[in-house]
DNA sequence: CTATCTTTCGGTAACGTACCCGGAAAAACG
DNA sequence: CGTTTTTCCGGGTACGTTACCGAAAGATAG
């Protein structure tokens, strides 16, 4: 079908016409650029006001001799450790191939989680060729602040995923409402387990790595059970091999033996369904219900085979393509964003994970 | 920065160099049209091939007249029913609203679920001025049929969202599947009540409507509890009014006082709560866990008050988006799409819906 | 008043593709 | 062999924007 002449996407062109100038001066002043009188200036800024323009994209990109420039800089992935970054990875790549065909070019940066000091080397080395746009994951609050404040000095947007720094005037925060998920595992709790047993909350993390998002998923879990009498403990386990978590849990049942929920804070549920099975093996009586966090490989499997009851996954994957596709909206379409993007706290089953992501 | 002359987008240009011909003639190959000889013909499609060449989507989209076309045929959103159908409809604009400035158009037919003969109607009046693709919901498997046929012969590519019918050659099926879900919902119960108690399956529709839908929902919920002894009754309720309801459920109840569960087949599960929490109120002893499916308007704020435990919800608003997208792919980009998206299976809350979508 | 610099603007060649138009060569016809 | 038809192909313009180059007008200095 042809064109319909009836709708009228005005262009640059009739812009010129209306104001009597040439089109290269409409271009100066849709790209706010010096060379231009006042006068004419705010004569032809009313004409595009009036004609509500919308640019042209595709003419835009085609002509454009600029390719945008987007940085990451994610938490490498770790197979040993966890390898709950992959996903978003992948998101990423999904947004490239989108978009790649509009002039937008990703590079990738990577820290390593357990070293608060590469994070600072990589972020320099960001801002000695700086990108467009800038997508990170603020592990590391102290340097990160640090990072964007030079990324502020040189105007580049940047926006947080996975978890945020409130008030540094992010382009937008997009990852999981931590205290809410872990309310929503107080419900999975509440449901499948008798009103009087106790709930054990383990924290299975290195010093190093941020306490606060885990406290956060905790108060949630204490929220949900605020009204009620429900036995609450919580441990923490600093070393994250076997024989660690075997030794705080073995000593934490004994004391409570009225344990049938554990909830752990992070990805680390496999290690912790590891013992348990182990120890249900021994103790036929006791049944354990099992929740933890984030759809890694590991994890998945443990739930396949029944050793984890629920995995609260905040889809990773969209995080990062709408990490990437919020700056693009941003430099490309100039369209507002949201502020914050909270993802959906989804409940994982040995049922349904098949069909996630 | 500059565009990297490393890379290089070959394009017509560089084809038609290399095979010593003019760019029109490149193009003829591109497009299969007429007038180039067998010989130049094939000496362009090997170089085509040996440069791997990608068309530039913008530069294409631009210099053509065309506008693609695209119809929607899904059911009528009436309040008074279920407003299921307002998500996808949100999803499908939001697709135009990415891809308009691509020259992709959608013209949205709508027709009545209570009626077979308005959607043979409605379809009669798409292929009148056949748009290029289709996304349809082929509630009524018959009529449904008899438009893709005339469809396939105008070789327009169709995809079918929300419900599938196999083995008719749609370019995809976007949508759930339906006997995971059910089964997924026999997790929740075997969860959350006693081992021995029973479970209410209920079909709450009209006879016009695809009962086989909730059939295949009711046979993933039988399968999970295959090797168990659980007490399964199934009762069917073919006016939504409540006074049927009421009449159905409370006979049902009194036939088996062991029901402490009831799973709802669709999305009238609301008004299913409402009678439970009447009754509850009389007869306070009683606390039955209520399952049903959908993010409606009426479901969310029952869940929200607490008088359905779970909805299980497969991102309508996602399928409209995608169904869109599909054909996008197709008609546009001209890559391989996907035959089968399931939807994830969402299990929604009162402590997680107002993060859903 | 002329020379030089600055500000302001217009003309126009790209970007990569689609497609119209007309012309040359080849084939068919008489 | 001349003429018509068909087949095959190249030239060139258009799509809406970007951005370079240089011209005209105005400002400043000598």
């Amino acid at each position: 079908m042809k064109k319909q002449s009836g709708e009228q996407p005005l262009g640059v062109k009739e812009i010129a016409r209306r104001a009597n100038v040439a089109i290269a001066t409409v271009d100066r002043v849709i790209h706010n650029r010096p060379g231009v009188s006042p006068k004419t200036k705010s004569k032809i800024e009313a004409i595009i006001r009036e004609l509500n323009y919308q640019p042209n994209i595709l003419a835009r990109r085609l002509a454009s001799r600029h390719v945008l420039r987007l940085a990451t800089l994610l938490p490498k992935v770790s197979s040993e450790e966890t390898d709950f970054w992959t996903l978003p990875v992948a998101g990423i790549q999904k947004a490239e191939e989108e978009i790649k065909q509009f002039g937008v070019k990703i590079e990738p940066y990577y820290f390593d989680l357990n070293n608060r000091k590469s994070f600072a080397k990589v972020a320099k080395q960001i801002l000695k060729n700086p990108a467009d746009g800038i997508l990170l994951a603020p592990s590391f609050i102290e340097e990160s602040v640090s990072f964007i404040r030079s990324c502020k000095e040189l105007k580049i947007p940047y926006v947080f995923i996975n978890s945020d720094i409130p008030q540094q005037e992010s382009l937008c925060y997009i990852g999981p409402d931590l205290f809410r998920s872990g309310y929503q595992a107080g419900q999975l709790i509440h449901y499948c387990t008798p009103r009087d047993t106790r709930v054990l909350v383990l924290n299975v993390s290195h010093e190093i790595e941020d306490h606060h998002h885990l406290l956060r998923k905790e108060e949630g879990l204490r929220a949900y059970f605020a009204n009620t009498a429900r036995p609450i403990v919580k441990k923490d386990i600093q070393q994250t091999d076997p024989a660690s978590i075997e030794k705080v849990l073995t000593k934490a049942l004994q004391q409570h033996p009225d344990t049938r929920a554990v909830f752990v804070t992070n990805s680390r549920v496999a290690a912790v369904s590891r013992f348990l099975e182990k120890r249900a093996r021994k103790n036929k009586d006791q049944n354990i219900l099992l929740i933890g966090y984030d759809f890694t490989k590991e994890n998945v499997s443990r739930l396949d085979q029944g050793h984890i009851d629920f995995l609260i996954c905040q889809q990773p994957g969209e995080q990062g393509y709408r990490g990437i596709m919020a700056l693009y909206q941003h430099l490309v379409m100039k369209v507002p964003v949201e502020k914050t993007h909270f993802m959906p706290i989804d409940i994982i089953t040995k049922e349904n994970h098949a069909f996630y992501i």
